[in-house]
DNA sequence: TTGAAAGCGCTAACAA
DNA sequence: TTGTTAGCGCTTTCAA
């Protein structure tokens, strides 16, 4: 249906469908019949600049004016086309945000606090899913940089160098999250997996651990933090720290994973007193797995979880677990496009928002 | 950094920052200095149009024609700008997905599944959070208009009628997910919050329990399921069926409250031997509490969620639940929309695609 | 099968 | 403070 505005007569639109009393030029096209900012300024009875101004920087226009120009967008309903809009400054107001993947509760936290710290700057969050496995990223990579966002937020892994090479050369902000490598892309907001690694098992040895064992996911960030487990407990001493079981299982994890997981590992390695897991829920999966078993946590075996999921603390007993401020890390992103695009630079583009254990009954 | 054709003289091109000779006219603009179609035209030796043509429908050239256009994208590692080509086209190509919050693990199969089909299909999900509470529905619906997407998937609700029929106005396509309204605004994809009171009612009472209690979210679709459980159980003279306690709890709905749900629930109502509960985390939280007081599950209460989350199934005992096909929903809605846009018209625009109760240990 | 012209709806640049 | 002009990069329309 086309659009209505009131009262006023659309006598003078170049191409309004109505004069069809002129011989179409060559090559003329109708529009799609929309309200446009060209309407609102004729009804306003000012240039469509004028409007323009009046409705991106209402400042630089009198305040006679601007009641008039809001006057007629109230009235006609119009909404500014972001598509046209965009293409004329170069700002798209667009933010692609890439995951592995939306399932699973890891990334939650911060594709929220993105979408809404974004939409609250004007911005609208696009997202792409890059999956764990290799898949096209060059597909989704071209799709991305077709609607030229004005950043990226890259949540999870780019494998391809070649990917990140295009990314880089598309001149668009980049912000990756989620680790700490030396050398980004752009801009970086995350934390060490490795010293996570590290610290946990120091927090067991403490605890007077004696045995540790991992159940793990498969991505190359959890294996990190297993890789740094293992090797900081076989320095502290804790048996069986050269032989950590890695049980790998397919991300993202699940319960019935952690389930199985302390099972098998009972069965190769029936000592162990201490479990450091990939995630809360292979956490939750082991301690009901132990529970089935008769295993008393934490007396008998000590677990510890990654990701602090909101029903971590609820659980019998609470489990200890290692906390990532996803919030933070999505608000701190999101500060460096917005800043980005107006053109302010910041000095230090790598941010370290590091991680806490919370100790809680479970380790 | 400007973008570098390798062997080409751009010296044809007419706002080449190059020609600093000439007195800029009044009102040119420099480009953003990426490289265009033109370019990658000029390169092949074709018009802009014919390599137009070649990327998007390459049967209408001549494979000569093709084979030289294609080199040249090669070469210059030429993207698209999908914003200029949405405008000129006026098909985005972008499908704006609506759901109260991200969090929580309600929605998520259905944003992945939209993003991932719609993504295969050469269409890009833009993401917004509506809320739970009364926000700023106007200012997101704003934004989602302003883009011009292809369609528009609401999931959970939108609220004020103003909305609805502002987006009606717009003449965007919409699907409606995850109810059954008898008025949708255009499409819809969903199945009966009712029916699944009443069936979860039925079956509690086929399997010989008396006295039955909820512990619900208290979001409008949740109060619906709740509302008809209650209303059949009294009518299958279920013992406190008029007195179902409604437990409010804010959604998103976590474990924590539904530990507090049967605590409070047991205190005022000792005799229960059934609860439903809105969302599988309630009733996680309901089994936890219940074992950590005593009460064995199912003997002296069944317990069913809702939702059919991933882990539910390896829950100490298994979680009976019920399930929704959020798969499904979202490969339906992004059909639909999908369909809209090639000019197929469904006859019918109601799926209603209906839920299954997952019969396990608990109840 | 290919191309010339025009224009999608908006804003940058310049001028008054 | 307001307006004129041109053009963002692409595709539609019409013609050859």
């Amino acid at each position: 249906m086309p659009p209505h505005i009131p009262p006023t007569p659309p006598e003078s639109r170049a191409d309004s469908p109505e004069d069809g009393a002129e011989p179409r030029r060559r090559g003329s096209r109708k529009s799609a019949g929309g309200i446009t900012l060209r309407d609102v300024a004729q009804l306003a009875g000012v240039a469509p600049i004028t409007a323009s101004r009046a409705l991106n920087t209402p400042s630089a226009v009198s305040p006679k004016v601007l009641q008039k120009v809001r006057d007629a967008v109230e009235r006609t309903g119009y909404v500014p086309n972001l598509l046209a809009g965009g293409l004329a400054s170069n700002k798209s107001r667009l933010v692609a945000v890439v995951v592995p993947t939306v399932i699973g509760p890891v990334f939650q936290e911060i594709v929220h606090t993105l979408t809404e710290t974004l939409a609250a700057a004007g911005y609208q969050v696009m997202l792409g899913q890059s999956g764990y496995e290799n898949s096209r990223e060059d597909a989704l990579l071209e799709a991305i940089i077709g609607r030229r966002p004005d950043g990226v937020v890259l949540t999870g892994i780019m494998r391809s160098a070649e990917a990140r090479k295009r990314l880089l050369a598309s001149g668009i902000p980049v912000v990756e999250t989620w680790d700490l490598t030396p050398t980004p892309i752009d801009m970086l907001v995350g934390f060490s997996h490795e010293n996570i690694g590290r610290e946990v098992a120091r927090y067991l040895h403490a605890a007077g651990r004696k045995v540790v064992a991992v159940v793990g996911g498969r991505d190359e960030r959890s294996r990190r933090r297993m890789d740094s487990f293992a090797q900081e407990s076989a320095a502290l001493g804790m048996a069986a720290g050269a032989d950590v079981a890695m049980h790998h299982v397919t991300a993202p994890t699940t319960l019935g994973q952690g389930r199985k997981g302390l099972a098998d590992l009972l069965e190769r390695q029936p000592g162990i007193d201490a479990i450091f897991c990939s995630s809360d829920l292979l956490a939750l999966g082991v301690m009901i797995e132990a529970q089935s078993r008769g295993i008393r946590i934490p007396e008998q075996l000590a677990v510890v979880g990654f990701g602090d999921l909101e029903f971590s603390r609820d659980l019998q007993p609470q489990l200890t677990t290692v906390r990532i401020d996803g919030t933070g890390i999505g608000q701190r992103a999101a500060r460096f496009i917005i800043d980005r695009a107006a053109g302010i630079e910041v000095a230090e583009r790598i941010v370290d928002v590091g991680f806490s254990i919370i100790r809680r009954e479970s380790a």
